[in-house]
DNA sequence: TGTACATCAGTGAACGCGCGTTCACTGATGTAC
DNA sequence: TGTACATCAGTGAACGCGCGTTCACTGATGTAC
């Protein structure tokens, strides 16, 4: 716990100010959905907040703070929901840990898609995520994903193909990703691991954003199960 | 050529209201690329073009107009970059087609990273592109990409897999796009396909939104590289 | 070739709207003695 | 336990801004005879 944050509200004044603190998130949220960042306003959220308008400043610095907190938010979310499902599978079923994960990704975009769109979309003109708060939230699927991968590698469960070979300049930087991260997996396996991360959000985002095109798919969930087939052979995952 | 449309403007006024129309969308340009979709404003777009700002309606019924302008604009610029480079790969180098068709993806897009993110970022709230505009345009890459398989299918240089096995949904869908294209190529390889298209778009996105975080990577030239590879195996292209 | 009329580009004012942010203030809540 | 002071939430007015869109208009360009 750091020494800024309060551990539980002690006096009514406190439990009144987390209370309103919980409302703007979810306010903020809400006009996210309905109007997309651009349309995010303070003054929009402190009428749904039944304030006036120089009221909110009370609770949050600025415009873009209240994007801050939920880009954080957001990013918190999903990333609970994918390390919750990656725990509900066997400790060695690896490529099911994948696949978990996937699903959670796909699960939470589309039930989320402004957050999504948030995240993973466009980026908002003029407006910069600060590094110190979103960096550690914003990376929990990559970590959970490299996480599975070095398990994998270490159980043995991974065939590590040779071709293709990765340019030097890369396998330098997987080396310095593997020694930052303790990992023992070899470049031409976290590259891959590296194609499925982007592979696997980009499919995400094609089906969130509606980007295959009207009546092209009878079912997406299919298609969605097969990509990640795809990405679980082109992983060695096995099957 | 349709009836409505002019094929050489005669008279002054028509060179005048031609050049004025191009103006018009070499601004929205410049605007989309400063301040995003949301930024977009046509009192903006008609201070630089030196007029005031009830006068671009002459050109243009509203705001929404102007975006799917651009959007058409865009989709045809990439198409055209896409379908040319392309070409400039011998007929039988069907890997090497892929792969140019992949860079020319790249490079628009990061040349043009705010065009990009219009037309495959978060989409814009509160509007919808007119599909009869928008639905020719943009789909040349997907065309393009769906010609090259074909192609290589028949030439028998595609090695199809077996494993994953489409969903029976899938595979129906698969066959009701080959019966409207005209394609032989089964579902198992037409899904690979649709696989690779929206892995290209996911590599390309987190390169151009910076979603790899910053740091990670010395030369992201490389990855890209990288991935194509792998695309390329993955589709069953060979070399 | 000359004239009368129709078309069209562009003007300027106006409508009603929402936004972020600041500031001096009131009144309630919390705390130290 | 009671009082004096400090803290804080929320008010209301104001600042200056930009937006999309409509409308009656002027003056130039194009066209039919």
């Amino acid at each position: 716990m750091t020494s800024g944050e309060q551990a539980t509200p002690r006096t009514p004044r406190e439990r009144a100010r987390a209370q309103t603190m919980a409302d703007i998130t979810r306010i903020g949220r809400a006009h996210l959905i309905e109007h997309g960042a651009d349309g995010l306003s303070l003054r929009a959220v402190a009428r749904d907040l039944g304030v006036v308008s120089s009221a909110v400043y009370r609770y949050v610095r600025s415009r873009d703070e209240l994007l801050t907190m939920l880009v954080v938010d957001g990013y918190n979310e999903l990333g609970e929901a994918v390390e919750q499902a990656v725990r509900t599978v066997p400790d060695t079923d690896f490529a099911g840990q994948f696949r978990a994960l996937g699903w959670a990704v796909r699960d939470w975009a589309r039930r989320e898609p402004a957050r999504y769109g948030l995240l993973f979309g466009t980026p908002v003109p003029g407006y910069q995520a600060p590094a110190e708060q979103t960096t550690g939230p914003g990376t929990r699927v990559i970590v959970a994903l490299i996480g599975i991968i070095e398990r994998a590698y270490r159980a043995g469960s991974i065939s590590p193909r040779e071709a293709p070979t990765p340019a030097t300049g890369l396998v330098a930087d997987c080396a310095r990703i593997a020694d930052e991260f303790g990992l023992s997996a070899p470049a031409t396996v976290l590259t891959r691991g590296m194609f499925a991360w982007a592979s696997l959000f980009g499919i995400v985002t094609f089906e969130v954003f509606d980007q295959y095109g009207p009546g092209t798919l009878t079912d997406p969930t299919e298609l969605f199960a097969h990509h990640l087939d795809v990405l679980v052979e082109t992983m060695g995952l096995g099957g």
